[in-house]
DNA sequence: CGGACAAGCTGA
DNA sequence: CAGCTTGTCCGG
C-alpha cells in the first residue's frame, strides 16, 4: 500500500513533538509542506503545519496512523519551513513552532490570487553592506533593486514599512505589504515589504533581500527565541542564491564582518549633506567641579529664541558613574574600558568584564571619588532656569505630549517628538560606557536617530554630545561622520574578548541556569542572573542549547545573542 | 498544551 | 475509603 504521510507540528504551546498522519486522497492536491491543517490529537482537534511529506515511518505501524482532519490554508512555502528549521538550531530553540507562527498568514488563505508582476527581467544585484547617511532616502535604491527582480524589504518599524510600500506603489511597482497582504506576496509581486516578521514572508523567485536600518534593535525579537531579522535575511538569501543587502548609516559589527570588502560608502558630499552639525562638549572642561549637566554650550542653544531642543538623559537602568574628585577623570576598567561601579565592599568592579581594582584614580592616584548622579526633577528645573522658557519632561509612559519647545526625557523621547532643531545628549557616557558589549553600537544608533530628528546642518540641525571622554572611538567616529571607521576597532576588540560575531554567546537565566549550563558541556561563566554560555559557532551553541534537556518545572530563559548583554 | 491516570492526603 | 489535590506521562 503506497500511502503518503504528513509530518505535522501541532500549533500548541509547550508541545515539542511532531506527529505523522495519513493524507486522505481528497486532500492530496492541496496538502504541501507548509500547509495549515487540523489534526486529531489526544481526543481533540488542533491546528498545525505540515513540515514534511513522505512514505510512512517503518518503525511506526501504519494501522496506528489516523488521517488529517482538515486542510485549512495555504501556509509558509517549503523553503521558509526549511529556514525555520535552520533558525531553530541557530537560536537554540527546541521547537519549530515560534518560527512557523512568524511565517504564518494572518488569516486563512483558501487559494492564492493571480500573481501581479511588472518586472520580467532579472538584473544582478551585488550583496553587501550599503552604508548611507542618516538623512539618505533609501527609496531610489529600493526602486533600483526591485526593478532588478523580486525583492523582499524589511524595515524595523511597521509604520516606515507601510510608508515605503506606498511610495513604491506610486512608481508603478506591484507591492505586498506584510502581514496583511500575505496571500498576494505568496502569489508573486515585485516587492514584499514589512517589518521584522516580513523576513519570513513568502516571496517566489526571490532575487534580493534588503534589510533597512540594519543597526536597529527592533530587528531582533525580544521574546525567546531571540531571532534577528538580519541574520535570517542573510541565511535566507544564501539558500535562495539571492542577493542580501544590509542598509544602515551605522552597520553593526556583525554586518560589517559578514560583508567583508563588500561595503559601499557614501561620497564626501553625501556625507556633508546627510549629517547634522555634531558638537562634542567635553564635560571635564567645565568649572567648577560640582558641574551640572547643563553646560554653557547647551545653555547657548536653550536660550536661542524659537529653537526647539530635546535633552536626552538616561536615568533608568543607568550605570552609576564615578569620577575622581582631584583630577575629575572618569574611572574606567583597565581591561575593557567600560565605566566601573563600586561594590558594597568599596572595590571598583567592571559590570562588563568583571575585572576588579582598588579605589585609586588611574590618572592621579587619589582615592577621593564622587558620584555623578543627577535627579530628573531637579534637572528639569535647572534646564528651565537656564532656558528661561517652559521645559516639558517626557517619560516613556507620559500620555499626550506636553506642548513646549524644550523637552527633557529618556531616549524614548526621540520616538515621540517632531520638528526639532537640537538634540542634546546630556550624559552621553551613560550610553557609551554602559556595561553591555554593544554599548558603542547602541550609542551610535542613538546619534543616528537624533540626526534624523534634527535634519541636516544646512537647515540648522545640531546634535550635542556631553561627555567626559571626547576621545572615545565612538565620539571620534561620529565627529567624522564615519561609523565605518568604528567597526574596525569594534571588530578588533570583539575578536580579542571572544564576543560575537567571532564567537557565539547566550545568556541562560532562571533558578536552574547553572545546572543547565553545566549540562550543555559548553564553556560558561556565571552571572548575577544565571550563566553566559559560549561556543565557537552559533550552530554549535544552538545545537547544544536545543538538545540539552531542560530541568523539569524550572522556568529557564535561554537568550541566544542576548540583546541586553 | 490538556486529558488520563496513579499516587498521596484528609476527614469521619 | 470516597473525594479531592498534585504530579507525571503521552499524544500519530
Amino acid at each position: 500500500m503506497n500511502r503518503t504521510v504528513a509530518r505535522v507540528v501541532p500549533n500548541v504551546t509547550g508541545l515539542d513533538k511532531q506527529f505523522d498522519y495519513l493524507v486522505p486522497d481528497s486532500m492530496r492536491d492541496r496538502v504541501a509542506v507548509g500547509s495549515l491543517v487540523r489534526v486529531p490529537l489526544h481526543g481533540r482537534r488542533v491546528g498545525g503545519w505540515v513540515v514534511a511529506l513522505g512514505a510512512p515511518d517503518p518503525a511506526l505501524p501504519i494501522e496506528k496512523l489516523v488521517p488529517l482532519a482538515k486542510w485549512s490554508s495555504v501556509g509558509p512555502p517549503a523553503e521558509v519551513v526549511d529556514l525555520a528549521r535552520w533558525a531553530a538550531v541557530r537560536w537554540g530553540a527546541p521547537r519549530l513552532r515560534p518560527f512557523l507562527v512568524a511565517a504564518d498568514p494572518p488569516t486563512m488563505v483558501a487559494a492564492l490570487p493571480p500573481a501581479r508582476r511588472t518586472v520580467s527581467t532579472v538584473q544582478p544585484v551585488p550583496s553587501g553592506v550599503r552604508r548611507i547617511t542618516p538623512l539618505t532616502d533609501p527609496l531610489p535604491m529600493l526602486i533600483e533593486i526591485a526593478r532588478a527582480g523580486p525583492a523582499l524589504v524589511v524595515h524595523p518599524t511597521p509604520a516606515a514599512a507601510r510608508a515605503i510600500a506606498n511610495r513604491l506603489r506610486k512608481v508603478g511597482l506591484r507591492v505586498a505589504l506584510m502581514p496583511d497582504e500575505w496571500a498576494q506576496a505568496a502569489a508573486g509581486v515585485d516587492v514584499v515589504v514589512g517589518s521584522r516578521g516580513a523576513v519570513w514572508a513568502p516571496c517566489p523567485d526571490l532575487h534580493t533581500v534588503v534589510v533597512l536600518d540594519e543597526h536597529d534593535d527592533s530587528l531582533q525579537e525580544e521574546r525567546t527565541p531571540t531571532w534577528h531579522a538580519r541574520d535570517v535575511a542573510i541565511e535566507r538569501a544564501a539558500r535562495a542564491a539571492a542577493a542580501c543587502v544590509l542598509v544602515s548609516p551605522c552597520p553593526t559589527a556583525t554586518a560589517v564582518r559578514w560583508a567583508g570588502d563588500r561595503v559601499q560608502r557614501p561620497t564626501a558630499s553625501e556625507t556633508v549633506a546627510g549629517w547634522p552639525f555634531i558638537e562634542v562638549v567635553d564635560r571635564s572642561d567645565e568649572e567648577p567641579w560640582k558641574r551640572s549637566l547643563v553646560s554653557s554650550a547647551l545653555i547657548a542653544q536653550l536660550r536661542t529664541p524659537g529653537r526647539r531642543v530635546v535633552c536626552v538623559i538616561n536615568t533608568v537602568g543607568r550605570a552609576r558613574l564615578l569620577a575622581c574628585r582631584a583630577c575629575r577623570s572618569l574611572q574606567r576598567c583597565a581591561h575593557c574600558d567600560a565605566a566601573v561601579s563600586q561594590r558594597d565592599d568599596g572595590v571598583f568592579e567592571c559590570k562588563r568584564c568583571g575585572t576588579t581594582r582598588p579605589v585609586v584614580c588611574q590618572q592621579c592616584g587619589s582615592s577621593a571619588m564622587a558620584n555623578v548622579k543627577p535627579g530628573v526633577t531637579r534637572l528639569r528645573e535647572e534646564l528651565e532656569a537656564a532656558a528661561n522658557r517652559p521645559v516639558a519632561s517626557v517619560t516613556g509612559d507620559t500620555g499626550s505630549l506636553p506642548d513646549a519647545d524644550v523637552y527633557v526625557g529618556t531616549e524614548a523621547v526621540l520616538h515621540r517628538v517632531r520638528g526639532i532643531d537640537v538634540v542634546a545628549f546630556l550624559d552621553f557616557d551613560a550610553e557609551l560606557l554602559a556595561p553591555r558589549y554593544r554599548a558603542g553600537e547602541h550609542a551610535m544608533a542613538l546619534v543616528v536617530r537624533a540626526s534624523r530628528l534634527v535634519g541636516s546642518r544646512e537647515r540648522g540641525g545640531r546634535v550635542l554630545l556631553q561627555t567626559f571622554v571626547p576621545g572615545h572611538d565612538v565620539v571620534r567616529a561620529i565627529l567624522r561622520a564615519d561609523p565605518g571607521e568604528l567597526a574596525v576597532g569594534e571588530l578588533a576588540r570583539r575578536r580579542l574578548l571572544g564576543l560575537p560575531p567571532f564567537r557565539a554567546l547566550a545568556a541562560v537565566e532562571g533558578a536552574d541556569a547553572v545546572e543547565f549550563a553545566t549540562a550543555t558541556g559548553l564553556e560558561f561563566a556565571t552571572t548575577a542572573k544565571g550563566a553566559l554560555v559560549r561556543a565557537e559557532t552559533w550552530q554549535e551553541l544552538g545545537r547544544a542549547l536545543a538538545e540539552t534537556p531542560r530541568p523539569k518545572g524550572s522556568r529557564l530563559r535561554v537568550e541566544v545573542d542576548p540583546p541586553r548583554q
